[in-house]
RNA sequence: GCCCGGGUGGCGAAAUGGGCAGACGCAAGGGACUUAAAAUCCCUUGGGGCUUAGUCCCCGUGCGGGUUCGAAUCCCGCCCCGGGCACCA
């Protein structure tokens, strides 16, 4: 009766894992046609930076969370469209080049093709049909024309400005590139002020828009929340304080209520009217303190010191409120990009005004008072007050005051409402080599001419000498033969424009071409796109919640204005994986606890380091990588492994109705935990299950439990898309010739899962004294009646009589004495 | 300072339309099997108490209050950790 022990084959990982690596290319199973499919689902994982080091767990893990929702997508029937690329242009790529003296364009290739084994060891249903790299021709061709379509639209324009210069990368920052005024690539690296001629794209233009979907759009709210932070949007008013010169200082308030107690004015030294404000007395000590302040960094402007520094113009201006004659000081507090870059200061309701007004012995004039008692020590900017010292508005709210006051001065037209944005245009040019030369001609007759699409791709010369200077222009721009060019439109001698554009355009817009990533003559075909995108899920990490993911969202509303395809948000749903960390610390080659996912799926194999990750922690969370808990996932799997081979001598339909309870309670909740990413408990759940069924099924002198394969079989499908390679293998095993993921996912019955025998909780005065065990749907009265029975209650209560009695179904009755 | 997360055993963590705190796993201790070890299996495992060792009692989810029959969960006031923003007017 009992089979011989021999029989049972051992899981070997690596051979099961390689079998069915194989399996799956000749089956095609994770191939797809596209045009074909009928329930389309997109689903997205972060394309990643082919680095010369290789897949860290870090990639891994935010993978795998992405290719489980996948697959689970798919076994409950969706055509799942699951693509990989390669992020390689960018100076990180041209960095690594540099330090090794190599070409990144010779690097690139065998770094991709390192990614490649890994990406399908660790067994992820990726559709490496549409793979694709930023740096093929046949990519960055579109990504020009995408610059070109923005060009068109107005959203691309050439100006001089200050930008975050890197003297270590030798190219400009996005403001979204600077972390604290330093380089984000190079932390020790102070970013510089530099002026010069750079491309920027008109995200500002957006920034309502960018706000206000992010109400609806169905993302992680962590990512919402940086979003909204990093757009800044706040609400206040425009006011003219005039001169007797006749000039009129715009300044931008949020708080227009307290113009009455703004006793001074300042303005940034950059202020295009400080020259002329400035009498003749005070121009020696207001141009030097002017130099002194443009030539500082960014860094100590913005991060040194906050002692108030500034100097007085000679020039006074009129409170429009008030009519007094208020002085002007030049101050480089006040910063030029935001705003209007001039302010009213307010130094008893404004923590810098009040700093600035003791330095200098300036007026301060309280004029809010605040409602509650105590604190009134000035400076507050509390909004809980009302107005004092303010003429009319006396005893006005402050809240109601910002309306009101905007309006009586807009009467003279001396105010209006205005809204502000943090949020600054997105530089784009690079004077540096390794990406995709911006497709733009200037040519002294007819000055900046788009490059026609027909010529595009602008190819990117493949020369030896890329090393980045300080010149403020690219590498290109040594290369004579490359920029001299025929004007397009006069064919007179023009020259190309020499910087490349950021890495951040190409990833901006990639996920647009996967579904037409064999397409030639178009970036994106319609019918394709129609059908496949905005993507349906979107899971990566929060890294790149203010880059990325608002880049792309500003190219596909800029690309739907410009009538490219219907949708303006490019990512319904998007969630933000946790990060893991080693001994508490990020993940670094500097700090050298970087672990390498190879090793372990060497000696533990894919299946179990991928259940490994996923029960670490909550997936949204993260955690920290330790080697110790990894014999328990193994040991989950051997379990399963010993049931699957002992299993099918059993006649089928003999389960217990305990064992169908628990199977119908498991398929609930594994279904519902992997539809909110809870990868971790999912696992738990399957676990209980295993320990349910070795538990059933009594052991005959070391012979394997038996179970009915009818407990096994959804099992393994719940299994499958966390351990794929696995749940394959059982599933042949239990006699079934096609793939699992032809299979459907298990349904539960409700009634099935249901209890028919609940243990209630007693509590007396909420505490808990006795538990009963009670049909399922027992009544209050029956449920009291028999708590009053058990000998615990009995002593709580004493001889006190009940008072009260609380009761939840089928869990808890409370007496109350 | 502002905005998001988070704080629960020795460890990773479960449990929030308020209802058994600690599921699941690791580690640890004890036992079985073994010549032995490994592997495997079984038991114990938040802290404390007991004249009745139990279907026993008390305490316990960062801290202090509150609401409630009942709070890890809700409210008020704080502290700490992670992340983001920041002389942003």
């Amino acid at each position: 009766m009992s089979e011989p022990k021999t029989d049972i084959a051992t899981y070997a990982p690596q051979a099961v894992e390689a079998k069915w690596q194989r399996q799956w290319e000749e089956w095609r199973t994770n191939a797809l046609d596209l045009a074909d499919a009928e329930r389309p689902y997109y689903n997205l994982m972060m394309f990643p930076y082919p680095s010369a080091e290789g897949l860290h767990v870090g990639n891994v893990f935010a993978f795998l969370g992405v290719d489980i929702h996948g697959r689970f997508r798919r076994l409950q029937g969706w055509d799942v469209f699951e693509p990989i690329g390669f992020d390689a242009f960018g100076i990180h790529s041209e960095n690594y080049a540099l330090q090794v003296n190599a070409h990144p364009g010779k690097l690139i290739p065998s770094n991709i093709a390192r990614f490649r084994e890994q990406l399908k060891r660790i067994g992820l249903m990726l559709n490496w049909d549409h793979e694709l790299s930023t740096t093929d021709p046949a990519y960055y061709k579109w990504t020009q024309w995408v610059f070109l379509q923005l060009y068109r639209a107005g959203l691309a324009e050439k100006k001089r400005a200050p930008v975050n210069w890197c003297p270590e990368c030798k190219t400009v920052l996005a403001n979204e590139q600077v972390i604290d005024g330093y380089c984000e690539r190079h932390r020790g690296v102070r970013v510089h002020q530099k002026f010069l001629e750079q491309w920027f794209f008109r995200i500002t233009e957006y920034a309502e828009r960018l706000l206000a979907n992010l109400d609806w759009i169905d993302w992680s709210e962590s990512t919402r929340s940086m979003q909204r932070n990093w757009i800044g949007r706040s609400e206040g008013a425009e006011l003219v304080f005039e001169t007797p010169t006749g000039h009129r200082i715009r300044v931008y308030t949020t708080r227009p209520d307290t113009v009455f107690g703004a006793t001074y004015m300042v303005l940034a030294p950059e202020h295009p009217l400080v020259e002329r404000l400035t009498t003749h007395e005070q121009l020696a000590v207001v141009r030097e303190y002017r130099r002194a302040a443009v030539a500082k960094d960014i860094v100590s402007r913005k991060v040194g010191s906050r002692e108030k520094t500034g100097v007085f113009t000679g020039s006074y201006a009129r409170n429009p409120a008030t009519g007094e004659s208020i002085p002007v000081w030049v101050a480089d507090y006040v910063l030029m990009e935001y705003g209007t870059g001039a302010i009213m200061a307010v130094p008893a309701h404004d923590e810098r005004d009040f700093e600035f007004a003791k330095t200098f012995d300036l007026a301060v004039r309280q004029v809010v008072s605040l409602s509650a008692p105590g604190q009134t020590e000035l400076p507050f900017t509390s909004w809980d007050g009302v107005l004092v010292n303010s003429g009319q508005f006396d005893g006005m709210p402050c809240a109601e005051a910002v309306g009101a006051i905007t309006d009586w001065l807009a009467e003279r037209d001396l105010a209006s409402r205005q809204t502000q944005y943090r949020l600054h245009d997105w530089c784009i040019s690079r004077q540096r080599y390794w990406g995709p030369p911006i497709p733009i001609i200037h040519c002294d007759a007819c000055g900046t001419v788009p490059v026609p699409e027909a010529d595009l791709p602008v190819l990117l010369p493949e020369v030896d000498d890329f090393r980045p200077d300080e010149s403020g222009t690219s590498p290109l721009a040594r290369h004579e033969d490359w920029y001299r060019v025929a004007c397009p439109t006069c064919g007179a001698t023009a020259r190309r424009e020499t910087d490349v554009s950021d890495t951040f355009l190409d990833s901006g817009w990639y996920f647009l071409r996967y579904p037409s990533s064999d397409v030639n003559d178009r970036p994106f075909d319609p019918a394709l796109t129609a059908k496949w995108l905005p993507v349906d899920s979107y899971i990566g990490g929060n890294e790149h919640a203010v880059l990325h993911l608002l880049y792309a969202r500003f190219l596909t509303m800029a690309l739907h204005d410009l009538g490219h395809f219907e949708f303006e948000e490019p990512f319904l749903r998007f969630r933000a994986h946790g990060t893991i960390v080693k001994d508490g610390a990020k993940m670094s080659k500097s700090r050298g606890n970087v672990v390498i996912p190879d090793e372990y799926i060497a000696q533990w194999g894919a299946d179990t380091f991928r259940l490994y990750l996923m029960f670490l922690g909550p997936y949204q969370e993260g955690g920290d990588f330790r080697d110790e808990g990894i014999v328990g996932v193994r040991r989950f799997l051997d379990k399963i492994w010993g049931l699957v081979t002992a299993a099918g001598h059993e006649p089928d339909g003999s389960e217990s109705p305990e064992a169908r309870r628990k199977l119908h309670q498991t398929i609930r909740k594994v279904t519902t935990d992997l539809e909110e990413l809870r990868y971790n408990t999912a696992i738990a759940a399957m676990m209980e299950y295993v320990n349910v069924l070795r538990g059933m099924v009594s052991e005959e002198d070391g012979a394997e439990p038996r179970v009915p394969i009818g407990l096994l079989d959804p099992l393994v499908v719940l299994l499958a898309p966390i351990a794929p390679h696995f749940a394959e293998e059982c599933w042949q095993r239990l006699g079934n010739t096609k793939s699992v993921f032809t299979a459907d996912w298990p349904s539960y019955d409700e009634a099935l899962a249901q209890e028919e025998e609940v243990e209630l909780v007693v509590q007396v005065n909420g505490k808990v004294r006795g538990r009963l065990r009670v049909a399922a749907g027992i009544d209050e009265a029956a449920a009291v009646d028999k708590a009053l029975e058990d000998a615990a209650v009995q002593r709580a209560v004493g001889d006190k009589p009940v008072r009260r009695t609380v009761f939840v179904q089928d869990r808890l009755v409370n007496l109350v004495v």
